[in-house]
Formats: C-alpha cells, sequence, structure tokens
DNA sequence: GTCTATACCGCGATAGAC
DNA sequence: GTCTATCGCGGTATAGAC
C-alpha cells in the first residue's frame, strides 16, 4: 500500500478518455476540440496535454483498447466443438459485446480515416483477426458438411455486417428486449448458412 | 436557344459540387476546408460563395440528391408479383447501385452527425422511406407463406446492412466481379428469410 | 497538477476592386 | 465571376507562474 494520492491524478486521466469518447461518438473526432473536451472534465485545455501527447493519440488508444478488449473477450469464451453452436455463440457474442459499447464501436468504425498511416495500419490489423476468427468457424462449418457456403470470407464479411447493424437502430426502450433481437439475429444467420 | 455562355458558369457549379463529394468522402465533412474544396476546383475561397450559400448545404445538397436518385431509381423497376423475384431485383438493386456511388454512399452514412436538425430530419425520413419498400416485399412474401420471417422491420434493417457492407470491401481489381459478389450475396438473402 | 497567457495557424464567410 | 484582403473566431499546442 502506497501512500494515499490525491486522487486527481488517477481519476483525471480516465475522465478526459471518457469525456473523448462521448464527444467523439457523439460529434466525430474531426468536430470535436480540444477545449470542448476540457470543458467536459472541468479542466483547462492545456491540461490535457498532462495526460496525452496529442489528440490523435487520444482517438487511437480508444480504438486500440477497445479492439484489444473485444479479441480479449472473444478469445475467453468456451471452446465449441460443435461449429453450429460455435456460430450461435459468436452471433450472441457480438450482438451483446458490441451492444454494451456502442460509443466504442461506432468511434471504432468512423473514425478510421482519421488515424495517421501506422496507427490505421494497427487497428486494421486487429479488425482483421476478428474477422478470421468468424471465418474460420464458417470454415469448419463447411468441412463438416453442416455449413452451405460458398465463399466463407465473403460469408464472414456479411455476417459481421448485419450483426453490427443492430446498434444503428436498437434502444434498450424499443419494443422488443436485446435477447429477443438476438434469437431473430441468430434465426437469420443459421439460415443464411444452410444450416 | 439563349446566348452562348462563356462555359464558366454551368461548369464551376458541379465541379464545386463533385470536389466536396469527393473531399467529404475522404476525410470526412468537418476535415474539409473550403479552402480544400476551392483549390481542387482551382478558384479562389471566396468564389464557393456564387454557388453555394455555406458549407452545409455543400453536405445537405449532396446527400439529398443522392437518396432522391435512390428512390426514383428504385421505383422505376419493374414490378415483380412473385415476392422471390421482388426480394431478388431488390438485392441486386442494392448492390449495383451503392456500389457504383461509393461516395454518395459514405457519406449518407457518415455524415448525418453533421447535418443540423432540419435538414437531418428531412435526409431521415428518406432513408426510412427505401427500407420502408423492403420491407413490403417481406411482408408480401410472408403473406404469400413463401418467406419465414419473425419480425420484417428487423429483417429489413438486417438484409440492408450486410448489402450495404459489401461497399466496405469490395475492389474492382478483387478476386471477384460484382456480379459473382451479387450472386452469393443474394444467395445468403434468399435462405435467410427461409425462401 | 493545474493555471493563465499566448503563439501561431487556419477556419468560414464577407467586402469591394476589377 | 473571380480576385485580394480581411474580419472575427476558434483550433492545437506550449511556456512559465504558482
Amino acid at each position: 500500500m502506497a501512500r494515499k494520492k490525491n486522487s486527481s491524478a488517477e481519476v483525471t486521466g480516465p475522465r478526459i478518455r471518457a469525456a473523448a469518447q462521448e464527444l467523439f461518438a457523439r460529434h466525430g473526432y474531426a468536430a470535436v476540440s480540444m477545449r470542448q473536451i476540457a470543458a467536459e472534465v472541468g479542466v483547462q485545455a492545456g491540461a490535457l496535454y498532462l495526460y496525452t501527447p496529442d489528440k490523435q493519440s487520444l482517438l487511437f488508444d480508444m480504438m486500440r483498447d477497445h479492439l484489444a478488449e473485444l479479441l480479449d473477450t472473444h478469445a475467453a469464451l468456451p471452446e465449441c466443438a460443435d461449429p453450429m453452436a460455435a456460430l450461435e455463440q459468436f452471433t450472441r457474442f457480438h450482438i451483446r459485446f458490441h451492444n454494451a459499447r456502442s460509443d466504442s464501436v461506432f468511434i471504432a468504425y468512423m473514425e478510421l480515416r482519421n488515424l495517421e498511416r501506422a496507427n490505421f495500419t494497427r487497428i486494421e490489423a486487429m479488425r482483421r483477426s476478428y474477422e478470421a476468427r468468424l471465418q474460420e468457424v464458417l470454415e469448419r462449418g463447411r468441412a463438416a458438411g453442416v455449413f452451405d457456403v460458398p465463399d466463407t470470407k465473403l460469408a464472414a464479411f456479411a455476417l459481421i455486417a448485419m450483426l453490427t447493424g443492430v446498434n444503428t437502430w436498437f434502444r434498450e426502450t424499443g419494443r422488443l428486449s436485446l435477447s429477443h433481437v438476438e434469437d431473430i439475429y441468430w434465426d437469420m444467420v443459421r439460415k443464411s448458412v444452410g444450416g
């Protein structure tokens, strides 16, 4: 146990990241100023530079952390020997994980253009790695004769786009619960791969 | 026949809109300056205001024109009495239309946040109107007992997200032709609605 | 660790000459 | 119809006091 801290040090950094995330999601990276972020946190603009080298790092770090958590959380799921069970697990996991982090997801998809080249390359690699995991499930199912999929790469793209789309319209207060939505989407996913 | 024009009048306006569209698609509305647009066209920044009242109108007009063309072109397609034929027609139309206008599509999805409220409302109404047309096809198919779809509204959202996703990865120079891609997606769409 | 003050730049938009 | 010049503002980022 080290000495008691005055709170500000450990608290301000996360608060800045949270404010930046919310503002980037709502207005877009390019439209948000460092002054706005500072005002949200209750500090002066200059003070932000004690916690981040620049605005670009704020964006890159939140995208990297989001994708790292996505990959880690997915990797921690129980193994499914049955391809059909694995596909259902992926479908439900994807919807739930993304719905619970709509700001991060929105930023990760919309702000790719605003990453500097080197940062973009790293983020893209993480995204492709996630897509590859779905593709592997489809590949296994096809090899086992359970799925009828002409092109597993395209099918993975198509399914991920479909599932991520839930984020654009789903609201907790709407007529359907998330688990009901999961059921409906899983029904479509299952049928679409000929299962 | 009116008097011969000096070319600049009729030509500069469209060139400005084209340059704005390309730059907005590439860098995002908020990140593009009027000076950049002017430089692309080869005029001074001040000259843009002879052709548009402001930057916001540049964005709104291109989104409105894009969606108007989408609705008009779709409405001009031949009627399909058979719901299955109608769904195939929608699928192939959507992929082809959107692939041919990737800049406009990108802007119409990514820059909604940058529309002023009144403009946003008008654009949203047009987008919903397009979604409703797919929903009607699904409704007809379900009524005829051809489709097995638990919720036609969700299915319409899911299918449009899936089809629009083609734009994020398809390249003319890739391993698959667009008509091959259409075939693969139509196969998934058809199966997903239980046809 | 946060502040004020500020450097330096580029923004959208307008005015008025030509 | 396009130009130059400019207004007023706000951008990112830094310097130096406390």
